[in-house]
DNA sequence: TACCAGGAGAAAA
DNA sequence: TTTTCTCATGGT
């Protein structure tokens, strides 16, 4: 079963996902940065808050007090370190010129300077280039690994980058296909791993858009 | 009670 | 260079 077919069958399956859940491109890419390691519903309590403050924009953030942050941030857990993390993140892109400057830029140039961030990784400098400034770039998270390992369609052991080059190489280069499919693989290791733990055998279960692949 | 969730970076080996 | 540890809340 190759990768566009998977993505066929998992569109037909699911449906359009419509990622990614924001109002603005700001507010994906600070979705981007709460989500790590962390449950969506975590997340959005969190940028509850920040919307209840008034504190969705890089300047007003970084004019915040560290603690008043950091306890807006409390509901998505590990809120210290991701309360600096996102002024990390401001910072960066408050300097760079925000959203008008940084669409201008290279996507690769953009992926760099990113991934220069302290607190900003590989995954979520991908969130950020596909879902906020929509760049062709492929989401690797830890679902992807699971799932496409399991279906013997990714070398054991490969890394972030080897993962993201075997999407990109496989698919043609289109952010709406990109888009969906990080998030038709959510949605399906969701549904899929709440059947069984740690993705079980999900992939060869019954009702498995992609049975046996 | 124990485990997990749309990771990343620092420290240790 | 590779592995392990730390960060932490909320749902199941």
């Amino acid at each position: 079963m190759t990768l566009s077919r998977i993505y066929e069958q998992l569109f037909q399956h699911y449906g359009p996902q419509k990622w990614w859940p924001a109002d603005s491109a700001f507010e994906v890419m600070v979705g981007a940065i709460l989500t790590q390691n962390t449950a969506w519903t975590n997340v959005e309590r969190a940028i509850d808050n920040l919307k209840t403050h008034q504190c969705l924009s890089a300047p007003v953030i970084l004019a915040a007090s560290p603690e008043a942050l950091a306890q807006w941030l409390r509901p998505s857990g590990y809120f210290n370190i991701k309360a600096q993390r996102l002024r990390n993140f401001c910072q960066w892109y408050r300097d760079a010129g925000e959203l008008p400057i940084l669409s201008q830029w290279d996507t690769r140039e953009l992926r760099r300077a990113l991934l220069g961030v302290n607190g900003v990784g590989p995954e979520t400098a991908d969130d950020m280039l596909l879902y906020a400034f929509e760049r062709p770039v492929f989401v690797v998270d830890a679902y992807t690994r699971r799932i496409f390992s399991r279906l013997g369609l990714l070398d054991d052991g490969s890394g972030y980058e080897a993962i993201r080059a075997r999407f990109e190489g496989a698919l043609p280069s289109d952010v709406d296909m990109f888009n969906e499919y990080h998030a038709l693989i959510v949605r399906h290791a969701k549904v899929a791993c709440s059947k069984t733990p740690r993705c079980g055998d999900c992939c060869l279960s019954a009702g498995c858009p992609f049975p046996g692949a």
